[in-house]
DNA sequence: TTGCTCCTCACGTCACGTGAGGTGGC
DNA sequence: TTGCTCCTCACGTCACGTGAGGTGGC
């Protein structure tokens, strides 16, 4: 069989094949007078046994290394050692499957928001399901603007917190919550919010209770939601227009404010960004 | 957070952390005075991002035009797009985790088996489940030394049908069936013996047909197994061995022999060495 | 002759890894 | 001072990819 049709049977390119050729790995059977590779069926199990360790991570040498010998018992180790580790890869990709899922759930959101528009986007009542917040103590930031560098080490413990709570937790929007006090908002605590719908398992609720953070609940309920994107310490205009609305409406509120940063790995770069929803529960 | 920490925090090394900060693809958002990288959550939430893009198999480069441009339709396109790739990857890797399956069972036989000794290794009587034979025509080869290359284009055809049958099938023994006709192996047709238990999808039946290959059945029962490591040619000393014990043990035998090559995928290289395992089943 | 596939050599590239030589914080 | 981690720069490496220039088969 001549390389290029053996690439295909193989769902490769022909520099692969070459290049496995060159180093030794995979040798065509045969040579055909022209000089034409000539590749068999016992190409083929050799070829798919290597993609296989591949797959695993084993580099290519290392593969030649080990399967070269004709030491029969060395291989059937590798091959056991090695089937663990495509497991572990799998898992990883499992991981990342929901790290994408939940990155597109909150894109969609945004783009669904109109979070390319500037300014105070939109208000509106929604209802909004219950959702678990992973909080700290008392916030380090106390008004819009305040250094934001005082929140990162209590939020870099939390993220680590994220990672034994799940794959999707890791991309919880941090938030803070607020009494509005004075004509402003005052900060009260800083928090992660954690994906909707998630379940939290039992060592990880032990690191949560060991690192001194705790698990909340922002109940279900009909919200006042504003969508804001502008500096941070223009934030006060979000706050000032569900005021506004909740005026016009004639509606009863019960704080905290939760303002919660959205798609916050994106604005990245562009540090006068502040993409956030603000929302506050309505009484009764 | 200092690079170092933040690597492990990212499983990842802080050569990766590096390499990503000169290329632009996850600076940190602030650097210390003395220089050091200085990296917060958001840098956690692009780096987490980038690498399940990664995974699903996109060069930094392409990420880094598609996340920088602050164009949220196009990330959220990507983003679905992705999510398809990475699970195109899981089923490859599920692939690739059957196929080592497939190899370690093989391996561990062979070395059960002592494949590693040679000549005539071991005689005795097994009792072998069914197992099903995908089947061409007549083999091209009549005794065993014959020019090997006569088989090649009918296993050729026969494993593109096992990329169909399943991951585990790419890795089936080929093999022939003999009769034993004047002192010496005649061959009869050429085979390749599918994975114990396997099923077979419905279209692959149908490719199967349409090739003009069919599926036999090597029947369960008692069998006379020689475990056999030496050269082709030399086979024929195997079914002597066979004979000897039937001739003992006072048995009578069904034809065909079934003479299945082991491990073929490792014997590459080494073309003095055939392992193969005789066996014939007892009568009655 | 055309269109296709094959070959070898040499160099490019992508995603890092690996020192070399030097600095910062307890 | 010791042991640790951090920095930049430059070069290495692994697994291919990409031409360049030429050949083989219908």
């Amino acid at each position: 069989m001549k390389s290029g049709e053996f690439a295909k049977l193989c769902d490769t390119s022909k520099d692969t094949l070459i290049h496995y050729d060159q180093i030794g790995l995979v040798k065509p059977s045969s040579k055909k007078a022209n000089g034409y590779r000539d590749y068999t069926m016992d190409d083929y199990g050799v070829f798919v046994t290597i993609r296989a360790l591949v797959d695993a991570g084993m580099s290519l040498a290392e593969i030649k290394e080990r399967c070269d010998k004709d030491d029969l018992l060395l291989f059937h180790n590798t091959v056991k050692e090695t089937q663990e580790a495509i497991l572990q890869r799998i898992r990883e990709l499992e991981r990342s499957k929901e790290l994408l899922a939940e990155i597109a759930r909150q894109s969609e959101k945004a783009v669904q928001d109109g979070l390319e528009a500037e300014g105070v986007v939109d208000v509106r009542v929604k209802h909004l399901p219950e959702r678990l917040l992973l909080v700290d103590g008392p916030a380090q930031v106390k008004h819009p603007g305040d250094s934001f560098e005082l929140l990162w080490p209590a939020l870099g413990k939390a993220m680590m917190l994220t990672k034994s709570i799940g794959p999707a937790a890791q991309l919880s929007p941090y938030g803070l919550t607020a009494n509005f006090v004075d004509g402003k908002p005052l900060y009260q605590s800083s928090y992660l919010l954690l994906p909707q719908g998630i379940e939290i398992p039992e060592d990880a609720l032990e690191e949560v209770s060991r690192n001194e953070f705790k698990i909340d609940t922002k109940p279900e309920g009909d919200y006042v939601v504003v969508i804001f994107n502008e500096e941070w310490p223009e934030v006060g205009k979000a706050y000032k227009a569900a005021r506004r609305f909740v005026q016009r409406e004639n509606l009863i509120l019960e704080e905290p404010y939760y303002e919660t940063a959205s798609l916050w790995f994106l604005d990245h770069g562009e540090k006068d960004r502040f993409r956030c929803t603000l929302s506050i529960r309505i009484a009764g």
